[in-house]
DNA sequence: CCGCTTTCGATACGACCCGTAGCGTAACTG
DNA sequence: CAGTTACGCTACGGGTCGTATCGAAAGCGG
């Protein structure tokens, strides 16, 4: 059995500023250059760290860029407003802003293509970045069931594809609608969604 | 005042054929190896084409793929089915087929990733790809306005938010569930989410 | 204070891919 | 046949990759 912090009880500890630099290093490369022309040399020449500390700690350019996105997504809230209307169209103006900014475009869409063919990778973007995503959504159906605002749903299989399928139409319009549509997510976007969401699931689905 | 085929009156004609052949050639090594790992000059050796001819062609790696992925978009096409359920069901489930090959999951991706720096890539993908699916949104209402399923707008302003709206969320929520979520949809899905829509367009939206 | 262990910075390295240039040949036009 | 363009082939400098090596630095246990 080991303690929480399984290795390197002994030796030089790893240097935590190192890691916050590089991380930072990271994002402004992706601003600067995007996901395609970022190199690790470079960002290891930002950071002021040696390449060797980089790929001691990253296997390469995907999980590096999947750390350094990942807490961009780090202030997502659910805004305890009082109605579920309110609530979706928050989470949706919320998440936009995220994505508006260019280190998440171009840096998010790249790794999610490159899981495609990497399972290791897909699960290290599902841990710590889409998981994060989604407890909001059923945190908001949570609270809204206690409101009355949505039913109580019995059958838990039905239900947990509901919120799976929710999931996906929220975040998938909001990605689609910013990186291919191209245009900005805007309180009256946001409003429509969730109205139409709102119709959509006050029916029997 | 040019003909149809301004350039090229003269001269050796380019080879169709090395057209076709680049192109399968490039979907190829999409399966092969994905995105980040293609090298022009493998799909050069692939096509058996020299390295010279490709770039003669695409000015790089995004243009030549973009167009070897457009291709595959060909095949959609709105099933009149007589209700719009049915409609939406229907193409929900033709997209999420092309987005199942391989070719389509990595290239598509990476693309649109990349077209976030890059305006005349992304004008590229609207015209060859997003238009081509935006265009079945827009018949599918018509048709549904004929069937009298939808009311017919008065403000055409508010009625092409609203198509937009409904294309991002269709497109999106069929991508997010392929590639972020990684779960295949399937037509219990596709009715789910037909369903939602459905509920959402008929109140006043 | 002193070994032990691990990290760090720096440098060097072969391998690969990039994008372009040059050249001789092939294909088509008038 | 002369003119023009596309093609295959080869070669090139430049850049990035990922790894190896080495001495110095930073903690830990005695």
């Amino acid at each position: 059995m080991q303690s929480r912090t399984p290795a390197a009880r002994t030796g030089r500890p790893r240097s935590a500023a190192a890691d916050a630099a590089i991380l930072a290093a990271t994002r402004a490369a992706l601003v600067e250059l995007g996901w395609s022309k970022l190199t690790l040399g470079d960002v290891a020449t930002r950071a002021g760290v040696a390449k060797t500390t980089l790929y001691r700690r990253w296997a390469g350019k995907n999980e590096l860029v999947v750390d350094a996105v990942a807490v961009l997504f780090d202030e997502l809230r659910l805004p305890d407003s009082g109605s579920l209307a309110d609530d979706i169209e928050g989470v949706v103006l919320q998440f936009a802003t995220i994505l508006a900014r260019p280190e998440a475009r171009s840096g998010l869409m790249a790794v999610v293509a490159e899981s495609t063919r990497d399972d290791a990778l897909r699960e290290r973007i599902r841990v710590s970045i889409v998981d994060r995503q989604k407890r909001l959504v059923l945190e908001g159906r949570s609270r809204a069931q206690a409101r009355g605002e949505l039913p109580q749903e019995s059958d838990p299989s039905s239900a947990s594809r509901t919120a799976d399928l929710i999931f996906d139409v929220v975040a998938g319009a909001v990605v689609h609608r910013t990186l291919v549509s191209g245009e900005a997510v805007d309180t009256e976007w946001a409003r429509r969604l969730a109205r139409v969401l709102l119709s959509g699931l006050g029916s029997t689905v």
